[in-house]
DNA sequence: ATCGTATATCGCAAATATACGATAATATTC
DNA sequence: GAATATTATCGTATATTTGCGATATACGAT
């Protein structure tokens, strides 16, 4: 039911970015892990006032999204931001931005 | 079922404004705004794969959201970009990622 | 091998989002 | 005032998201 193929690449991608950041939840893992250069599954649980199974589910999304890497370390699971994908996102949302105020006015 | 009490008002704010534009049609719909300057609704149901009723929808969202702004004239409905959200949350998301991006590295 | 710890996944219930047709509301024109 | 045109809203069906407990999986320690 999503229209998904009625709209451009560039329009799903950007969506796409966009609903993986539209929910708090997911906001507050990125600075969390950012806050600790990197982070265990559990430090999030902890932080987060969502059940563990919650948070891996959003953790899930984020990493579908690029924005976090993850890496197994023994028992534990370790993510960080991938900064190159945050700086892409930061660049290509800049101009879009641009994009629509330069054209409206 | 949203845990919004849970987060900061930050968190919430911006995951609010993510979500808005979380939506293919809801790009292609500022984008489309911004490219007439103006733009009445019957032009947005021509250049959208979709119902009137589901545009008239979209736009609502983008409304409430804070990034269009809507007049009426006559029978029709003018929308037209807020320049200034749309500069202050580019603002705010760059300062978001750069701030990711430089904590976690 | 068994136990304990950490995390991912499954299954489910509730809430939201998406899409559309039908209808209502509003303004213009005849 | 009736007919037309434009847009918003309502009702509804379906899909997706959110959240959690329970379970499965993987690993280290005993």
């Amino acid at each position: 039911m999503h229209k998904r193929e009625a709209f451009t690449r560039d329009e799903n991608c950007l969506a796409d970015y966009m609903k993986a950041l539209g929910h708090p939840a997911r906001i507050a893992i990125l600075k969390a892990i950012a806050e600790k250069k990197s982070c265990i599954c559990g430090d999030l649980v902890v932080a987060l006032p969502l059940a563990q199974s919650t948070v891996s589910q959003h953790v899930k999304e984020l990493k579908e999204a690029g924005l976090v890497k993850g890496t197994v370390d023994g028992p534990r699971s370790c993510y960080c931001i991938d900064p190159e994908a945050m700086a892409r996102l930061e660049g290509s949302f800049g101009k879009f931005c641009a994009s629509i105020v330069q054209k409206c006015c």
